[in-house]
DNA sequence: AATTCGGGGCC
DNA sequence: GGCCCAGAATT
């Protein structure tokens, strides 16, 4: 069982990636909270430039802890998963009103947006935990290795993962080896089309030896997909800026700015509601049609209609849920939408005589 | 155990 | 167009 560990920590050694997280163990816990609560559910490529900035903008977890959450939801903006943005803000103010870090994977656990794998890798990175944070990576390297027929979602087959690599680390006792593992499900023992003649791990994989990685593990259930058609008013006054909505609670992406959006009920003309939304705002004004758009939320495909209208200085005044707001640079939490949207307005903007961007004084 | 929550990249 | 991603919280 040592050979294992040492070739695959040896694989790692000479093919890990450079990222701004991987500093020498014990590493410093804030950036690997920051970096693991971010990571969740979503890609290394896509966290790596918004991670960079998120620590420009708050390098420590007292100026986090100090930062309105609305700032920390700004910074957050396009990442998606916004929840994880309200958890880590509360647990940095948890932590820093206790004056001193939780080091177990226990305690840490007990913090907001934590849970068993974000816990088990905080710990491991930083605190010489020995518990092995067991992520999608691991499940599937696991239930190939093991060949275990499971679902990745299934609770066996993350309990078969976790007591695997802790053998791993028993025999190869650095944090390197569970980040190790991670690693490899990514560039090696990835969901399709595995590299299993580059793995440092085939000479033990039992689908490897069957010849059948591309079937471990089973396949999730997964809820069916629907359609839905959106409208949106993009309206736009004559200093650039454009009118935002703040999303309330128990809708999708609540919280956030974006334009005025109502949904399309059965065969509904996309022009008719947005008439129908520009009236329920007390404004009129002529709109023009933009290129619909694609946006995907979990199951849901999402087509959404913009229409953009020029509006008066002093038609619609801001209150707490409506804010006029330079689109190229809002200064609040936005969806990824909101960017799509004032990307797919801003070739109508000329053909309306108003600026195509906001410039700030 | 199932559902919810964002978003993009890749086959 | 389906699948998956350094998951957690809620039901």
């Amino acid at each position: 069982m040592l050979r294992p560990g040492v070739e695959l920590l040896r694989w790692f050694m000479a093919q890990q990636r450079q990222l701004p997280w991987r500093t020498p163990f014990p590493r410093d816990p804030y950036l690997v909270l920051l970096s693991e609560v971010m990571l969740q559910q979503t890609q290394v490529h896509r966290v790596t430039p918004l991670f960079r900035r998120f620590v420009e903008n708050f390098p420590t977890l007292e100026a986090l802890a100090k930062a309105t959450e609305a700032e920390v939801l700004a910074a957050w903006s396009g990442l998606g998963y916004y929840r994880r943005a309200r958890a880590l803000h509360a647990a940095a103010r948890a932590i820093h009103a206790a004056g001193a870090w939780p080091t177990t994977r226990e305690t840490l656990h007990a913090l907001p947006g934590l849970g068993p794998y974000t816990a088990a890798a905080l710990a491991a990175f930083s605190f010489g935990g020995s518990d092995p944070p067991v992520d999608g990576n691991v499940t599937r390297v696991a239930a190939r290795v093991l060949a275990l027929n499971a679902p990745a979602s299934s609770v066996r087959l993350r309990r078969e993962a976790e007591r695997w690599a802790r053998q791993l680390h028993r025999h190869a006792p650095t944090p390197a080896t569970f980040e190790a593992l991670m690693e490899l499900g990514a560039r090696i023992c990835r969901p399709k089309l595995p590299s299993c003649d580059r793995c440092p791990l085939a000479a033990i994989c039992a689908a490897h030896a069957s010849n059948a990685s591309d079937r471990y593990p089973l396949p999730s259930s997964r809820r069916p997909r629907e359609t839905h058609r959106w409208v949106a008013l993009w309206l736009v006054r004559r200093d650039g800026r454009v009118l935002l909505h703040r999303r309330g609670e128990g809708q999708l992406l609540s919280g956030l700015w974006l334009p005025p959006i109502r949904e399309l009920v059965d065969s509904q003309e996309p022009k008719a509601a947005a008439a129908a939304l520009l009236n329920t705002l007390g404004l009129e004004a002529r709109l023009t049609p933009g290129k619909p758009i694609s946006h995907s939320i979990t199951h849901r495909d999402i087509t959404v209609f913009p229409f953009l209208a020029k509006c008066d200085l002093t038609q619609v005044a801001e209150n707490s849920e409506l804010a006029w707001v330079p689109p190229d640079d809002p200064g609040v939490a936005t969806s990824s939408l909101t960017h799509k949207l004032s990307l797919a307005c801003c070739p109508l903007l000329t053909e309306l005589g108003l600026p195509v961007s906001y410039r700030s004084a």
